[in-house]
DNA sequence: TCTCATTGTGCAAACGGTTGCGTTAAGGTG
DNA sequence: CACCTTAACGCAACCGTTTGCACAATGAGA
């Protein structure tokens, strides 16, 4: 049926291992010979079998990407830059979602194992101690991260955390809440250490809360409860589900509340209030992983982030 | 190094073919021999290797899936409900995008064919002919395009198209544009003909434009010339970049001009003004696209979609 | 007691490539 | 002219699984 490496080898009178080479090792070949093989493997459209090659050489020209809701907004722009960089360098890219479910994570990472020369696991839930267990089965590299001795790429978030609470002090703001992420969360731990012990700032921390939409609303009420006139949202899904629920219980977003989120991930810049925000070099962070995954190094890369300032911020009511 | 089914043999004294049968026959296998045989099994950390398997069974167990552009936030919810259903069924899913090039797109398939089992193609911008051509090659099934003779998952945006203008007609309009998608989208093609010669409607059509906020945004000023008082949009992103050209030019949405856009893709319910549009039912899509596929069937699975009014559009100036 | 199924396993040949080694012929050196 | 090197290619084993077939053991029926 499929058109094998034993085809074009009988196609143009040599052996396959001649054929093989004019692929994988193209200068041990005849020029002559060469392009008259690669002539008949293109008459009879005659493609690798990859799972074939790999059953020898041990790699399988595939990388893993695991993120954690792939409805996000934030991982979208991630993954088409993994998939570019992959493919860039002819690798084939699977991707799977976890539905933030650590057990699911590590258990794609085991199916994944076999099928992948390494994986790009995306702001992980499972424990570092897992973690470590995994990364001795299969090479892999951290997104948002940190776990010493695996390659790790990280934004960092704790600048831009703290800078957006500079932000809200600037402003005049002295009591603020922190609406933390989902519990796992790396990032939602470094936001927190942080921002805590900020000068000039009581902080409430608020949550866990799952990183979505729905997460902000449901903590909408705790905020508008706590007495604060500034937030810091773990990502801008809830930064925006935030605003929803104060809105709905009459608090205005930024006349009584500043809501600022994080990731500058929200399409179109049509909000009302236009979103406040942390922006997070996703692109670099998905092009970095696969870079680094490729060639195999071990490095923690660490990618800046800055502070985007837009109508959801404002002076608290009361000052000037 | 990594452990094979003969290591799993030796460890408890069968041969190879018995423990193969374990798995992938188990019912072939004494119960006794079975438990043994697995619990050295998960005991040693044994996990078949796919690319073997394949090797024989001509199965790979991988799809792929290929969608125009990742950043497209209509893409992602299909993507997860196909990445879900495809590792519901144990199939694991290849992801990558064109960036709107067809050139890229036929790579893309034809890179795939030797490992996987079939492929998911979505708003393909291939030719009928070149598809028809692919199609030959290896199995797969159409997402918003319609190929006779190709299994094909369909929303039915003719209907949400008719459904919005006629929307726009009660409200009063009557010169209208429609603003279309790149050249090589079926669904544009569909939209434009189901609207073109509706009873009491005139309409310009505007086009082709990058399916982006960037081709709305530069729609803008002929939409602005063109003396109409109601918009559809390819799409949501589209959509949004028009109100923002539009207002830029101080054309006010929806009090110069009402703009429906398509998808409802649009994270947050914050916009302002908060966007009518075409709701598509793209998790279906993509549930249903892997089925097909995993099931080998070809059927051509039509989805409804429906029209969700909110802000973008209000009668035209001038009338009550 | 002698077939004859039936059940559970082992054996070995594939699957489509890769790769170390052996062979051949051509060219260079003394 | 004998010898050695080198380039180009063929040969065959191997990668990890599957699977048709052969074989042995068991139990049932005649």
């Amino acid at each position: 049926m499929a058109v094998t490496i034993r085809d074009v080898a009988h196609a143009c009178g040599v052996h396959v291992s001649t054929v093989s080479r004019t692929f994988s090792a193209p200068h041990m070949v005849n020029a002559e010979t060469r392009t008259r093989v690669l002539a008949a493997a293109e008459e009879l459209g005659y493609r690798p079998n990859r799972a074939a090659r790999s059953l020898t050489t041990g790699r399988t020209g595939n990388l893993g990407l695991i993120v954690a809701d792939l409805a996000n907004p934030f991982f979208p722009p991630l993954i088409k830059a993994a998939q570019a960089a992959a493919r860039g360098q002819d690798y084939h890219l699977f991707v799977a979602d976890t539905d933030e479910d650590p057990a699911e994570e590590q258990d794609l990472v085991l199916a994944f194992s076999k099928q992948v020369d390494g994986i790009v696991l995306c702001s992980p839930r499972l424990s570092n101690k897992a973690l470590g267990k995994l990364a001795e089965a299969i090479p892999f590299v951290l997104v948002n991260r940190r776990l010493r001795g695996v390659p790790t790429v990280v934004m960092d978030v704790a600048h831009g955390a703290r800078t957006a609470m500079e932000h809200l002090t600037g402003l005049g703001h002295r009591r603020v809440a922190l609406v933390s992420g989902p519990a796992g969360s790396w990032t939602s731990g470094e936001i927190r250490r942080a921002v805590t012990g900020m000068p000039g700032l009581e902080t409430t921390v608020i949550g866990p809360n799952a990183p979505t939409e729905k997460g902000g609303i449901a903590a909408a009420e705790q905020v508008a409860a706590a007495g604060v006139t500034g937030v810091l949202a773990y990502n801008d899904l809830v930064a925006i589900g935030l605003i929803e629920g104060l809105e709905e219980r009459g608090v205005r977003v930024p006349g009584d509340v500043s809501v600022i989120g994080i990731d500058d991930s929200i399409t179109g810049r049509l909000h009302r209030p236009k979103l406040t925000t942390v922006a997070m070099p996703t692109a670099d962070a998905g092009r970095m992983a696969v870079d680094l995954l490729v060639k195999s190094m071990s490095a923690a890369t660490v990618l800046e982030t800055h502070l985007v300032v837009r109508e959801s911020t404002a002076p608290p009511k009361g000052l000037p």
